[in-house]
DNA sequence: GGTCCTTTTGGTCGTTCTGCCTAAAAACAG
DNA sequence: CTGTTTTTAGGCAGAACGACCAAAAGGACC
């Protein structure tokens, strides 16, 4: 077991972790990138915030190290510090959300995406950490610009709506999804249209702003 | 400045804290309890985590300490760790979200209940930390039995307008009032009646639980 | 070109929710 | 008994929502 003592002689965490749920959307599924261990369990991957580093920096490297990807939709989700959570000792772990676009890959071959809402076998509280994050991401799916972090810079009402879709669990009526994304001032037309595969081309729209935590309650009721 | 280093020789917290927005609500105004610190800023109050304690543990038993309250609502808000938030050293905080009734009284004599949404000179990152928990109990005040922590056993619907007005720092019709939240099922009839003061006497209300973050999501609209 | 299929998108319609209002019920003060 | 106060049931217009329809606008195939 692990354990610290500060220079007061306090007790001390060992430790202070981060782990990451990351998130994408494709093909109607929500995915969560996972790395196996030794024993057959799933673990989210994450590391030791270092000295004079923000949690949410350490998400950010460790994700940059794990994925390639820099610009991540990163936010904070909960902190998990509940004695025992960690067999190693007493390491405290900040639990971040972050969300990326569907072609992300992964460099660690131990790392694969797999559904997010499927049974897996979790190592650790891995498995309350996902469960808030999928919580989270469900919850303010029409209260903020989440969907930025899965969507490409534009793209056309449709693609939004399968990720939406995957996100909230559910179906939305297409003309409805367009009138009601609309309506939430979240995204605006960029004035270009797509036209891939049949069918009329799409308008493309792009989010207002990329900025995480954005855009909060244009929307009045919740859709179901 | 504290440190610490554990016994793999990794850096760790000097030593994990816990502040905590401990809010009520009397006479229409939303109040935080607060310390005085020497310089004249005001802080939260919190304490250190020990070893096998979770933080939420540590912030009831703090609580307890400085007010004498017991059964107390309190739920996690967010981890603050950024580096050089704590001049003391690297020490994260597990800021947590409490409420408490009115009629509770501090202990501690530089501790006083200060109105949450005033103008104060807080310490270290408290600001912060203030700003977050009035986003996050309004945001969840229609949603969850939040208020549980502030009103009593039973009470009549004009009571819980009071409290949330305070919290939701607006006004409602009373009338629509009581058929908005009773039509949350948060909340079900005892059958008494209280009749003080004038006007006709009011039927007595319970929250149909009392456990924290229950009862997500039976409204539908956001009460503007 | 013509026909069929596809997807997008503007609009309609009935239902539900919301905010505001009126008025009755039920107490107290004088 | 009269006036005042507070609670509470209910009505009403407007807005929001979910479901649906149909036209628009492309590709595939003959």
């Amino acid at each position: 077991m692990w354990t610290a003592r500060n220079s007061e002689g306090y007790e001390a965490p060992a430790a202070l972790a981060v782990d990451t749920v990351l998130l994408t959307a494709r093909a109607g599924d929500l995915l969560v990138l996972a790395t196996q261990i030794d024993d057959g369990h799933r673990a989210l991957p994450g590391g030791l915030v270092g000295a004079g580093e923000s949690p949410e920096d350490t998400a950010r490297r460790k994700l940059a190290e794990k994925t390639g990807v820099t610009d991540v939709y990163v936010e904070q989700l909960a902190a998990f510090a509940n004695p025992g959570r960690d067999p190693r000792g007493w390491i405290p772990s900040i639990a971040h959300l972050a969300l990326v676009p569907p072609d992300t890959k992964p460099r660690d071959p131990d790392a694969a995406w797999i559904t997010a809402r499927g049974r897996h076998r979790w190592a650790f509280d891995h498995r309350d950490i996902v469960r808030t994050a999928l919580d989270r991401v469900e919850g303010k799916l029409w209260w903020s610009n989440v969907a930025v972090g899965i969507l490409p810079a534009s793209f056309p009402l449709s693609k939004a709506r399968t990720v939406y879709e995957a996100i909230g669990h559910t179906h939305y009526d297409p003309a409805t999804f367009a009138r009601d994304l609309k309506a939430t001032g979240l995204i605006e037309p960029t004035g270009e249209t797509s036209a891939q595969g049949p069918g009329r081309p799409a308008a493309l729209y792009r989010f207002t702003s990329r900025e995480p935590n954005w855009g909060a309650g244009r929307r009045k009721r919740i859709a179901t």
